[in-house]
RNA sequence: CGGGGUAUAGCGCAGUCUGGCUAGCGCAUCUGCUUUGGGAGCAGAGGGUCGCAGGUUCAAAUCCUGCUACCCCGACCA
């Protein structure tokens, strides 16, 4: 490709709306265009740059027997609502009428989609496991998009779906996804990528990982224990090796008068306690307004997930203060003492049950009771995990603090089972004839995404740093003062030669001033530089730069291809 | 969906408070000359529905009303 010619203008200032790095870079360098909030066009560096993962995702997912096929992105409502989620997917899935007044709706993934593919295809055990995958445009109408490409509102994702006849089958094959995963973050150049523990969502099923590219601007919180690999999870999910202390003996219930003192701090400090002896009350609904009573140590803050899950609910939302009163309970003196059990379910964190004479509300303006004891005081509470995990906790594997790290989810796998199955009547016959609904997994890749999380973790101050396989060339060529000494003649000829080579090349034709060329040419990130000049060139001599690295040295004209032939080779070789 | 901010040339901005010459600056673009090792200089040129719609006024980028779009924080997020 001739500069000259390369749709694409290099921006010398960062865009005034752009935060994360590689929003800045990704507009800076010519690589996408915004349209709309969410919605970008990419430009021939950008488009190339995605060719390139999308083919790295597809070499691995051939590797594991997936089938490349390509589902519409239009859907008709139908086909969504057999499986439910017409209804329960909130405002993110985009629904719209056709001309006939049909409901039809944007794809946001694709479960339906190939289940509906498969259930006409596939039928008996001798074609299962199969898996399924495309490379496509997804749309979710995000409330928030941001960041660029991080989190767009139409975007590229490869997903992939894998049928099986049970749950072995799945566990072999989810394993083989998950090492797949693993070498497509390696190949992409992505050097911090971890797979951790996480919550299925509305996407149901029970196991499923995160790959997370580890970056300051990501949008998740992940825990993580200081070896950075014995435990590695979610802060939807996480969990700590908690020690709550030793339980003392049950002291008798009295009422303390603790006027205007509603928060834990307060009360806690008014008592001369730590918030760690009290016992903290939070009301939530559910979809059907039904009141939920959450209970956890004063120092613990609830995990809105974990108790989603417990109760398995869907949705929980904070309770009004006048659905707290028609409980019967006191909003910032509430109390699970005398709460009304027949209108209020109660879900207690283990923090309650571990601990002795804890400080609660009174159900009463300005009153608290002391020495509050799960066991005496509300002996038939579901008792579970609903805490957050705090930095520093102890690692439910090594027992070391746990560190806090932000990241990017460039990939998920599920383990999705029956769920699209089973309603919407994916079967096969087995070896004895009977019907059984396919048991299911599917596997998501964010590629614009992997894209952006790429030059979060690769990039200097002049722009990204391409790993080799993913850079938009191998190869640029700057042609220094071309119209001297026979430069631009020589530039023409090693452009050719490099290009007969099978090497992807980048020729910078324009003749501009060398600092010019240069931080153009750090704004595209090619991993290899030659630079032609009147220096050199007289003594049949290039100059050879590798991006990011401080020195040059120089190389004989005539040797130059083959070296840049076996350098590429080595290079490649790194990320296999 | 709640809170905050912005909207003037392709990009970045000034001008708006206090209404008043032909709406300005830097970068980018085009022409010519000089330059050429980390975003060059000189001279010239093109490019605007001042987000949209109403209103006030002799006069509106500027004041008033409504709307829209975009960005940031939060809620939400397979």
């Amino acid at each position: 490709m001739r500069m000259s010619k390369l749709v694409g203008r290099r921006i010398k200032e960062d865009p005034k709306d752009a935060v994360t790095i590689s929003h800045k870079y990704l507009i800076r360098g010519g690589y996408i265009r915004p349209v709309s909030a969410g919605i970008c066009s990419l430009l021939p560096l950008g488009k190339r740059i995605i060719a390139k993962i999308e083919n790295i995702i597809r070499e691995e997912m051939n590797a594991i027997d997936g089938q490349e096929v390509l589902m519409p992105v239009v859907l008709p409502a139908e086909l969504w609502q057999e499986s439910g989620r017409f209804e329960t997917v909130a405002s993110e899935l985009l629904r719209f009428k056709d001309r006939n007044e049909k409901d039809m709706l944007l794809g946001m993934t694709h479960e339906e989609a190939v289940v509906h593919l498969t259930r006409t295809e596939v039928s008996s055990y001798k074609q299962l496991p199969v898996m399924l995958y495309q490379i496509q445009t997804k749309y979710r109408d995000e409330a928030r998009p941001r960041a660029g490409l991080i989190r767009a509102r139409e975007f590229t994702m490869k997903d992939a779906y894998s049928f099986h006849p049970d749950q072995e089958c799945l566990d072999n094959y989810y394993e083989l996804a998950h090492e797949a995963y693993v070498r497509i973050f390696k190949r992409i150049g992505m050097s911090q990528v971890v797979s951790i523990q996480s919550d299925s969502g509305m996407m149901g099923g029970k196991v499923s990982h995160e790959f997370m590219a580890l970056a300051d601007c990501g949008e998740d919180t992940i825990f993580i224990s200081p070896d950075g690999k014995s435990y590695l999870a979610n802060k939807d999910v996480a969990v700590a090796a908690w020690k709550y202390g030793e339980k003392t003996d049950v002291l008798e219930l009295e009422k303390v008068h603790t006027p205007g003192k509603e928060s834990i701090e307060d009360v806690a400090a008014f008592l001369g306690m730590k918030p760690e002896n009290t016992g903290k009350a939070v009301f939530y609904v559910d979809d059907d307004e039904n009141l939920i009573f959450a209970m956890i140590r004063g120092d613990f803050e609830v995990n809105e997930t974990k108790l989603k899950n417990a109760l398995k609910v869907p949705n929980l939302y904070f309770a009004t203060d006048e659905q707290i009163r028609n409980a019967g309970a006191e909003p910032g003196y509430a109390s699970p003492l005398s709460l009304d059990h027949d209108k209020v379910k109660i879900v207690v964190d283990n923090s309650i049950a571990a601990s002795s004479n804890l400080v609660v509300g009174a159900n009463e303006a300005d009153y608290h009771f002391k020495n509050f004891n799960l066991e005496r005081d509300l002996a038939d509470a579901e008792i579970t995990d609903i805490a957050c995990v705090r930095e520093g906790d102890p690692c439910p594997v090594t027992g070391e603090p746990l560190q806090i790290k932000r990241g990017i989810e460039v990939g998920n796998i599920f383990q999705l089972g029956t769920k699209y199955s089973e309603p919407m009547n994916c079967n096969f016959l087995d070896q004895n004839g009977k019907s059984h609904p396919m048991i299911m997994g599917c596997y998501g890749i964010g590629v614009g995404r992997a894209m952006a999380s790429v030059i979060e973790q690769s990039h200097d101050n002049w722009g990204p740093v391409w790993p080799l396989p993913v850079a938009p060339f191998q190869v640029q060529i700057c042609s220094l003062n071309p119209n001297k000494e026979g430069v631009g003649e020589a530039a023409d000829r090693l452009y050719e030669e490099l290009r007969e080579a099978g090497i992807d090349v980048l020729y910078d034709d324009r003749g501009e001033k060398a600092g010019f060329m240069f931080k153009d040419a750090d704004l595209i990130g090619v991993p290899f530089r030659l630079v032609l000049s009147p220096k050199t060139l007289p003594n049949n001599q290039v100059e050879f730069k590798r991006r990011g690295e401080k020195e040059s040295r120089l190389m004989s004209r005539d040797t130059v291809v083959a070296e840049l032939k076996v350098m590429i080779d080595e290079e490649m070789q790194k990320y296999l």
